[in-house]
DNA sequence: CGGCGCGTGTATATACACGCGCCGGTGCCATATT
């Protein structure tokens, strides 16, 4: 059943004809005031669940965003699309920018902002006193991947939905399973009857999966498959100084045109790196974790790991970049023998102990210049919470069994001799439908072999040149006149 | 775990072996200056 009048406005205001698998279905649950848990694979039009709701429903739509660069994207798109009563506020907006915001926040229809900054006082109390159509948590797995680790404030966001008197929410993700959409759910305190679930396949078929077990030669392997390749990629490792060395090797020995992409690039040079990689100017990305979110390339072929993520969905999340315009692409994991200790290492790391946790309960006022601290920053929102000290100690335990548990579903994915498809959908409870071709290593032991040829056209030749620089511009410098 | 850098010890003075310790990933915000 499709609804007409939905239609009319999707064409008037977005330029689509017909909706994608689920968009729909979101809007309805939001314009009936309906909780939700939208869960869409990438690159379905996630934010048009939001947004054309937005447009029909009486007062602000809020959308909490995880990375500014995500927020200067839409609403650059929104602009884009004749939109002026929309605003980001967050710490790159200049003083001048964040009291103009603030003083027009009634005529806005849509607000960016970053879990940290909603909860100022003075911008909450404004909030209060304004009609929300819609709070919006993007990307809301974020919730359970970051917030438990090193974002707290995102562990906050139920606190302050009950503040702005339970407004109408919806929490969009790509990947989540059953175990994390209540997690979600519970976080941000939705009712669990009566919030509508949205949920589509995280399966993406376009994508082969192939799994390469290396004997103390994986870097050899590595240059072997790019070399051979073809089309634009990215390299996942789990190290900065790694990511920096083999981007070099592939250009300095192997003539390719390889950047790397982590945390110490400046913002800068994030762009300019994104942009080049978008218009086919860079061929490869050598990149760390902190790549992926917002990338909007359709023409990714392939997609390494150099090294093995933490879990099933941050490996989904990554190789879920690949194959945006539906053509054929290959997800490769590169493993060998011990490679797990690097991953167990960095999360040992990431939550307070025993000792420190009761440091922090006990000194908690005197601790306040190492907050820097994300293990600090765990232990305090657990005082702040005022939860008792032996509860988040079952809690943070709980959290590193759960984390091991997620690593061994990674390692048994490696050594999973049956159709690896299938074992990794398992793990969000969900079974191969319509097995694709050439669907993984175990299925076709020689997978990647089909995409050494040319044969299949599989990049966009056509693809949109934009200088960096404008681009840099664009995304970084909202333009004053926007909000009169 | 594995790989690297560094200091120490050896056998006989400069080169090399050995063991020890360390490292390894995600982002908001602030707030002060120039």
């Amino acid at each position: 059943m499709v609804d007409k009048t939905l239609e009319q406005i999707l064409l008037k205001k977005f330029n689509y004809r017909t909706f994608r698998p689920g968009q729909e279905e979101a809007i309805l649950a939001a314009l009936q005031s309906q909780d939700s848990l939208v869960m869409l694979p990438t690159g379905s039009g996630k934010s048009i669940c939001y947004q054309l709701p937005g447009y029909m429903k009486e007062g602000l739509v809020v959308i909490v965003s995880p990375l500014l660069s995500l927020m200067q994207d839409q609403v650059e798109k929104l602009k884009a699309n004749g939109e002026r009563q929309v605003a980001a506020l967050n710490s790159l907006s200049s003083r001048a920018e964040k009291n103009r915001i603030f003083k027009q926040l009634h005529l806005l229809k849509f607000l960016y902002i970053s879990p940290e900054m909603i909860q100022f006082d003075f911008l909450m109390q404004r909030l209060k006193q304004l009609k929300i159509a819609l709070f919006v948590v993007d990307e809301a797995h974020c919730i359970s991947q970051w917030g438990m680790d090193f974002r707290p404030d995102y562990l906050k966001m139920g606190e302050i939905r009950r503040k702005l008197n339970n407004p109408t929410t919806m929490a969009l993700t790509a990947t989540a399973t059953e175990s994390v959409r209540n997690e979600i759910k519970e976080s941000l305190h939705m009712n669990h009857e009566e919030t509508q679930e949205i949920i589509h396949s995280v399966d993406r078929k376009a994508i082969k999966l192939k799994v390469a077990i290396c004997d103390g030669n994986k870097k050899e392997r590595l240059t072997e498959l790019v070399n051979q390749l073809k089309g634009a990629g990215v390299i996942y490792f789990s190290s900065k100084k790694l990511a920096d060395e083999i981007a070099e090797t592939l250009r300095t020995d192997h003539g390719l045109k390889a950047e790397s992409y982590h945390s110490d690039l400046t913002v800068d040079d994030k762009v300019k790196v994104q942009q080049q990689f978008i218009d086919n100017t860079i061929q490869l990305i050598c990149a760390t974790s902190a790549f992926g979110m917002g990338i909007d390339k359709p023409d990714i072929r392939f997609v390494i790991h150099y090294h093995m993520p933490a879990n099933p969905e941050m490996y989904l999340q990554e190789i879920g970049r690949c194959s945006r315009d539906g053509k054929e692409g290959i997800a490769i994991l590169l493993f060998e023998a011990g490679d797990q200790y690097l991953q167990m290492r960095l999360q040992e790391n990431a939550l307070p102990d025993e000792s420190l946790l009761n440091y922090i309960y006990k000194n908690n006022l005197k601790i306040k210049a190492e907050q820097a601290d994300p293990k600090v920053q765990i232990g305090q929102f657990y005082v702040n919470a005022e939860i008792p000290y032996n509860v988040a100690l079952y809690q943070i335990q709980n959290r590193e069994k759960l984390k091991q548990n997620q690593l061994d579903y990674m390692l048994k994915y490696v050594y999973h001799t049956g159709c690896k498809r299938a074992f990794l959908l398992h793990y969000f409870d969900e079974a191969v439908m319509n097995k694709p071709a050439n669907c993984c290593s175990s299925c076709d032991p020689s997978l990647e072999q089909h995409f050494f040829s040319e044969d299949i056209e599989r990049t966009n030749k056509n693809t949109e040149k934009l200088d960096w620089k404008t681009r840099f511009k664009q995304l970084y410098k909202i333009d004053e006149e926007s909000m009169n």
